[in-house]
DNA sequence: TTGAAAGCGCTACCAG
DNA sequence: CTGGTAGCGCTTTCAA
């Protein structure tokens, strides 16, 4: 059933048909009423191709997710934040694309997305220090909303992004504040602005207790669960190994976990650890593990928020840009957390 | 650039620029080539509406993914298999689209998507015993393939599914024969096929050695971390607690893992463990805990082939239903595992 | 308040 | 081998 044999049905032009059911003012109630029974009648729904060509606009938003050939992993808390986005995007009409973009060929993929119409925004993930696509994108002219930020970028750009320097300023703080300091950072790769500026945070409260950094306390990578296993026993079997641990992710906290059983110590008495985690609701009584709330419903929402922004900026062409910053939560468990073991 | 300005440009019409690009052979290959130069030259790109339009194919697959009020979880798999699924698609130019729906008005989503015409066919996600989107979608008569198979289903339908029964018949049996006997099974939802395959799986090898299932050693819920914890205590604290637990997932094995310490106990000494998992590298070497290897490559891997599939009923509208099988891999550590400690 | 008609950018049929 | 032209299904002037 298209406009054309719907009209016909009705007896009614083309022309009416669609004003009714695009909420024009210059059709009388009754005919409305009429067409839009019909409509329903008959199971009509425009196809949004043809629409799409008429009015220009594809309704269609593009999730772009970097990759490379050495960096497949995909974060788990992926699937939540797409579906926050598309749940939102879905409100005002739109659809969500895909588009997996290996390092190589980022220009040609988003000037080809913008080329052939197929798109009328996007949200670019896992930014980069000083990150390419963003001056590409703004010379290609597209709208887009960056989810994170990227360092040393001189152009303004629309963003949404977690406070992950102060975050980790602070779940650091509360681990010195405990007295600890040998504190491990296993991180993310630090090439990832996020993971950049959790070490920033983590460093800043380092220095407010006046404790030099110490490499072999720190390390980047992957977040993957067999990093964080094997981080953790290296620093474990230190001469002088650390009292806590700052997980970048919940991944990795799952080999932290198994790294600290196998060494036959146990987490929350001999070594403190911060992660990332998500479902609290077990570990609020009598544990004694801070956490970073990065909860599914907290990435879900973080999805919703940056397709609304991207759907503003889609409107209004001129819009400023964009920037709005999250704060994560630090949950603290009932009591105050260990004593450092060793100092 | 269009194809008008472009054909303008080179002084041919847009029906030789149109043909020289789609690679028809009526085309000199003089004129191809001037045609294909400037294409690259003025960067155009046709534009993916008016193609859909005039060709009645709009190039893009949609992944459908179930949700309802009360289970907002999204596998944290999901990532990788969309990830898997995407390039595959873009290999054969086709986009991918994402779709929540949330259970109360698949119907009408389903048919609006076809009825639209935005999609030229679908990946069912997550299907549930009888799900009752499978005849829908025979209804509709839009290609689709559902990833994972439906219970209890008489029409015909193509999916791709990993023999889930099969792998946790093994895993089972793989405990049994080390002498356990009393074996948790953390399952998810049952009215999910996936989940109710497990299920028969874990019947079938307790049944071979003739151990009735017990209630008390079975539940299915939502696979959060903090479910996997609270069965596991739960569990435990029986008067004739498990020897041993099958978990049916990465998130609920984490919450299993920190339950057993907490419970004073170790893992793969006093509970045996079977759990899908990730990155095996650091488990190989003197662990006793097999695991199910639902990897992410092998994610990644299933997601392409379901495109790939897909791409073929849609390419080929009577194809015959498509049946697909892929068998998990069961890894064993190095040492046999533990005995028993109670029966 | 309604309708006729001209596109949107492309493909595909039919002539030449 | 090349070109004219009629759609694909919709929106959007411009007239009535």
């Amino acid at each position: 059933m298209n406009l054309k044999t719907l009209a016909e049905n009705l007896g009614l032009s083309q022309t009416t048909v669609s004003r009714a059911l695009n909420g024009y003012p210059e059709v009388s109630e009754a005919t409305r009423q009429r067409v839009q029974d019909a409509a329903v009648r008959f199971n009509y729904r425009p196809n949004s191709r043809a629409k799409g060509l008429a009015t220009g606009r594809s309704m269609v938003v593009a999730q772009i997710v970097p990759g490379s050939s050495e960096h497949e992993m995909v974060n788990p808390i992926f699937g939540d934040f797409v579906g926050g986005a598309t749940e939102a995007l879905a409100r005002f009409g739109y659809d969500m694309m895909i588009t997996r973009v290996l390092e190589d060929d980022q220009d040609k993929i988003y000037r080809e997305l913008h080329a052939r119409g197929a798109v009328d925004g996007v949200i670019l993930q896992g930014p980069s220090v000083e990150d390419a696509r963003i001056p590409l994108l703004n010379d290609i002219g597209m709208p887009y909303i960056v989810h994170g930020r990227s360092t040393g970028m001189t152009a303004p750009y629309s963003w949404v992004d977690v406070n992950n320097r102060r975050s980790f300023r602070r779940a650091t703080q509360f681990l010195t504040d405990l007295g600890h300091r040998r504190i491990g950072l296993i991180n993310g790769l630090e090439y990832m602005d996020f993971a950049h500026r959790r070490r920033q945070g983590y460093c800043e409260a380092l220095e407010a207790v006046g404790v030099a950094e110490d490499p072999a306390l720190l390390c980047s990578a992957d977040m993957t669960e067999g990093y964080g296993y094997r981080e953790t026993r290296r620093m474990l079997a230190l001469d002088n190994p650390p009292t806590a641990i700052l997980s970048a992710s919940m991944l990795s906290a799952i080999g932290i976990r198994r790294a600290i059983q196998d060494c036959g110590l146990v987490m929350g008495r001999d070594v403190s650890v911060i992660t990332h985690d998500d479902d609290l609701s077990y570990l609020r009584n009598g544990e004694d593990i801070p956490i970073f709330t990065a909860t599914r419903s907290s990435v879900r929402a973080a999805g919703a928020i940056l397709a609304e922004q991207l759907i503003s900026l889609i409107a209004e062409p001129d819009h400023a840009p964009i920037q709005h910053m999250l704060e994560a939560e630090l949950v603290v468990g009932a009591s105050t957390g260990p004593a450092p073991r060793r100092t």
